[in-house]
Parts: C-alpha cells; structure tokens; sequence
DNA sequence: CGGCATGTTGCGCA
DNA sequence: TTGCGCAACATGCC
C-alpha cells in the first residue's frame, strides 16, 4: 500500500471518516508499531478527543486531536486503514482499532498491517522524522531549483537521490522507477550529471506523471490490483516505448528496472571547468 | 522450498 | 562528518 499515491488516498478515507468524531474505545497491543512509546499511551491519549484535521507528508500520517494531541501513522510496506461497524470481528492482519461516533453514527476504524513495518504513535509533539521531510510533490509542487541543487551535490545514483525523503518526500521505488522511466534518464546515472535544468525538469515531469497515474488508479480499482506500471516488476518483457528487454539492477539494496535501449546514463563530470 | 516484496533503521567500515 | 553496503525487521505470496 504505501508510495505517496497510496498514502495519499488514506488521508482522504481517515478525513471522511474520522474529522468531527469523537473516539468512544481505542486499542493497540502491538509495541512494535508504537515503539518507542508504550502502546497504552495510545488508547489513553485517543478515548473522549475528537479528530480535526488529517494531514499527510510524503509517506507519513498526522491526525490531530482536539486536544493537541497528534497520532503519526506509517504504513510501512503492508499497513492500511479500514472501516467496519462497531463491533465487528477482529479483521484479518488487524493491530489497532479506533472506536468512534460522528453525526450520531458509531463505526470503528482498524489499522491492518501484515508484516508490521508501518509505524502508529500518539504524541504531543511533531515527529523528528515528520520535521526532517523534504517538500511533498504532490501537496507542495517540485521546485526546479532547489530539485537541481540537490542533484548536484549528489553523487549518489540519481534513484538513490530521489527517493531519499529529505529530497522528495513520498517517493518509494514504484515512483522513482516508472519516473525516470518516463524522464528517459538511466537510474544508474549519478546525481552531479545531472545539471541540465531539461533534466530535473524531465525527472520533475516524470514523478508528477507517475503519481498522476497512480492516483488515477487507485480510484478507478478501489480494491483489485491493477498494476498498470510501465516498467516496474517487468523485468525481461519489452520495453513499452522501444521494446527493448528491460534490464534490472540493483541500486541502494532496491530493485530498479530500467531500459538500455531509451534510458540516457548521464556519467559524472571530472571537473566543472567546462562552461 | 526458495525467492521476492510498495519501507526504514542500525551497524560496521571506508 | 559523511556516506555506502548490507543485514535485519515479520510475514505473505508466487
């Protein structure tokens, strides 16, 4: 479930659903996604506030209480929300459940999450991690300016760079795999090659496109999977563009697909001394 | 059974 | 002080 996309269509289910109800039971029994908090904190910060707001930055969730009080939600790699009717039998995978009543009505919200990585905390301050994200691209734009210092002073692979949440947050593998795909640029290709203004402008083009056509997505095939990727996972099949095999390799221990045949590799200047 | 997975983090080492 | 590579986390699915 969890780029920017998906997230994204979470805030928009748990703002439906949640902002003006007022929480009537809360649990939680797993440490893991509360760490380093202890789960109780939970239930105890949640029963008797409401939500107000349901704000989202990059791949992370931010509810706000009307108390002050903040609820962070990751979903890590398996993690999502659900709604069911108050009561209802304990959902397959689910760790948490919120309780609420809105307009007279009373349902019950759970976190569902297979492999556990996703993250669920109630504090009274922002997150170190939710202060240290970069601009969102969808919710704040990209700007071509600050995108293209941040390259330069890359030698990291310009994948790497992307999906590093201080530059982008939000981008995952799926993003910066089908964007640079669409950017025609080679994801192999480091970071300070990169210095074209065409060229953070094709990646910017590319990444918006692609969460684009995520979100797009998501709303058509509210539960199926439809992977509709371009390259992602089709390793060895023929490049949609010019049908060249897609080659994979592996860049900061992550899968990336890529083609040889329609992909630039930008390779890194030896000095800046050109003009 | 083996391999892979949309994410993050911590550790050892250069 | 960075940054890189990689194992680990926990579990499902093909």
């Amino acid at each position: 479930m969890p780029e920017l996309p998906d997230v994204e269509m979470t805030r928009c289910d748990l703002k439906r659903w949640l902002v003006g109800a007022i929480v009537t039971a809360a649990d939680t029994e797993d440490a893991r996604l509360s760490r380093p908090e202890s789960p109780r904190a939970f239930a105890h910060a949640l029963v008797g506030r409401s939500f107000e707001h349901v704000e989202r930055r990059g791949k992370w969730l931010r509810l706000d209480l009307d108390d002050g009080g903040k609820v962070f939600s990751h979903l890590g790699m398996t993690g999502g929300w659900v709604r069911v009717a108050v009561g209802a039998a304990v959902v397959r995978f689910e760790r948490a459940r919120i309780d609420v009543a809105l307009h007279g009505r009373a349902f019950s919200v759970r976190y569902v999450d297979a492999r556990r990585f996703g993250r669920l905390l109630a504090v009274r301050e922002d997150l170190a991690d939710w202060n240290a994200l970069g601009p969102d691209p969808f919710a704040d734009g990209i700007d071509i300016g600050r995108f293209s210092q941040a390259l330069a002073k890359g030698r990291r692979a310009v994948k790497e760079i992307i999906m590093d949440q201080r530059v982008f947050a939000g981008i995952g593998n799926i993003l910066a795999t089908e964007g640079l795909w669409t950017a025609r640029i080679d994801p192999r290709s480091s970071g300070n090659a990169l210095l074209l203004p065409t060229d953070a402008r094709a990646i910017a083009r590319g990444l918006r496109r692609a969460i684009a056509r995520e979100l797009a997505d998501r709303k058509r095939y509210t539960d199926g999977r439809a992977d509709s990727f371009f390259v992602y996972g089709r390793a060895g099949q023929p490049c949609p563009r010019c049908s060249t095999r897609l080659s994979s390799v592996v860049l900061g221990g992550r899968t990336t697909v890529f083609c040889r045949g329609c992909q630039v590799r930008r390779r890194p200047r030896a000095s800046q001394s050109d003009a």
